[in-house]
RNA sequence: GGAGAGUUGGCCGAGUGGUUGAUGGCACCGGUCUUGAAAACCGGCAUACCUUGACGGGUAUCGGGGGUUCGAAUCCCUCACUCUCCGCCA
């Protein structure tokens, strides 16, 4: 969300980034300026009437004290009760018409951020490594992982539906090293504290970082009573980033690095057709996130390093990838900033992502309301908020089966990742 | 699931329905004293919104919501959370 006093006084620049965006200022925006205006006069209405029955109250005490006839101030009181209510009522409808459209308006992209209309106008920063060169058609993962045994999605449409699996033996073991691997890599080595979440959040953690109320369609809703049901996560970002929500940390913890990983949790509506074989699209899958909460003027820094730390996993793992920095049309709703880490999955000849890192500046801050006291200031002020896949593991076991394919149908384990497996490669299955 | 206790400002902790945004302490900031520091003493110290050129003024907030009353931190209802005991359970 962004501050009211800032779209008000900055009302062309909001028009100028959301045009950027691809998006029509008029439809967003909609009478901003009016609703506005109205909702100050209407809040100004309702004070003066308070205003006037404290003060009737005030001598209705002191008359009483006194031992005097209060009556005419106790009328006056009386009425204005009767009034107030509607005041306010029409004073509510204003706010919440114009929160509405608050709550609608995108991050403003960040000025380094290049403008264009998709993704076809990202822009490639960076890029490491080699595609592997092979002296047979490799294969796609799901071909690999049926071959091997390792992967099974009948059995997963039995027991789920469409767009689950189910890992076998050494499938399932890659994939809990992986995530060890990541783990380790950024507690140890990048200053990261684990964190082990709850998987199902309540409305208002939605609420904070931006999934709810825009984006329902894309989680999984369980009912638990009236009012109050919980959402599967679609990402450790929520959970994590609301560890610290209506909280007010101190400048000299800053910044705080976090790490978890979790089950992820899509519906996925509206992507049919889309992806439908192999495990890149799914339901459910994992993710190790990195979470950072930075003072304002070192958040960019701090996304350069939390990018940084995730790309060195894909180097550890010696797979071949680009970063792309997003263009102005194809970033998320909450980003200021988004750069897209893409692998390189030779069995589909294309780059595929596999890490997202933003820096959402105050964006969320101010919506799920964590500060932080700045040094030598007694007034409290929003932080920024980042994070970034450090990498999603289901995408991370597909490029890992992908680069590393032998000839003889086998599975080469990387050197890095030999001691989480506990082996050096993975041979067909048995029946 | 059953029974009980609680939720007050950054923290601890008072609070008889009527200048209580709220006593006091700690923490924090400024000052006096000191070579410096500590201690002591003095002063300051909530948040959001509306309004004003500014000084200032106003409104709301004592877990959330609703009610009683001329007036609620204080009384009533309700919900959430925390704690204790019982039951069940990985």
């Amino acid at each position: 969300m962004l501050d009211l006093n800032f779209v008000r006084d900055n009302l062309t620049v909001v028009e100028e980034k959301l045009r950027q965006r691809g998006m029509d200022p008029a439809a967003v925006l909609q009478d901003f300026r009016e609703l506005d205006a109205q909702r100050r006069q209407a809040i100004a209405a309702v004070e003066t009437m308070q205003a006037r029955r404290n003060r009737a109250s005030e001598e209705v005490a002191k008359l009483k004290k006194a031992g005097q006839d209060a009556s005419t101030q106790i009328t006056e009181t009386k009425e204005l009760r009767e009034q107030i209510p509607q005041k306010e009522k029409a004073a509510q409808e204003l706010e919440t018409r114009l929160r509405q459209i608050l709550l609608s308006i995108p991050n403003l992209p960040h000025e380094s951020v290049p403008v264009g209309r998709s993704s076809e106008e990202n822009v490639e920063v960076r890029r490491w490594g080699a595609p592997p060169q092979f002296d047979f058609a490799p294969k796609p993962h799901w071909d690999l992982g049926e071959q091997l045994g390792i992967l099974d999605f009948e059995r997963a449409a039995k027991i789920s539906g469409a767009r689950f699996a189910v890992y076998w033996d050494l499938g399932a073991k890659l994939e809990r090293a992986l995530a060890n691997f990541m783990l380790d890599l950024h507690t140890r080595e990048h200053g990261y504290t684990e964190v082990l979440p709850p998987y199902l959040v309540n409305s208002d953690s939605m609420q904070g970082t931006g999934q709810l109320p825009k984006f329902a369609a894309d989680l999984f809703r369980v009912p638990h009573g009236e009012e109050k049901d919980l959402w599967l996560i679609p990402t450790a970002e929520v959970p994590v980033t609301n560890l610290y929500r209506d909280e007010v940390l101190d400048a000299a913890r800053l910044p705080v690095s976090l790490t978890a990983y979790t089950p992820c949790f899509r519906s996925e509506a509206g992507s049919y057709g889309k992806d439908v074989r192999g495990i890149i699209r799914q339901h459910q899958f994992q993710k190790v996130e990195l979470v950072k909460f930075s003072r304002p003027e070192d958040s960019y820094q701090q996304l350069e390093k939390l990018t940084s730390h995730a790309e060195e996993v894909l180097q550890k793992l010696g797979l071949h990838y680009r970063t792309m920095a997003l263009c102005t049309g194809d970033m998320g709703f909450s980003s200021a900033k988004t750069y897209d880490i893409e692998v390189w999955l030779p069995g589909q000849q294309l780059f595929r992502e596999i890490s997202s890192c933003s820096n959402f500046e105050s964006f969320q801050a101010r919506r799920a309301n964590i500060r932080y006291r700045p040094e030598g200031k007694s007034k409290s002020e929003f932080l920024h908020t980042l994070n970034g896949s450090g990498l999603a593991v289901g995408r991370t076991w597909v490029a890992i089966v992908e680069n590393y394919q032998q000839a003889d149908g086998s599975v080469m384990i990387p050197p890095a990742l030999q001691p989480y497996v506990g082996a050096e490669r993975i041979q067909p299955r048995k029946p």
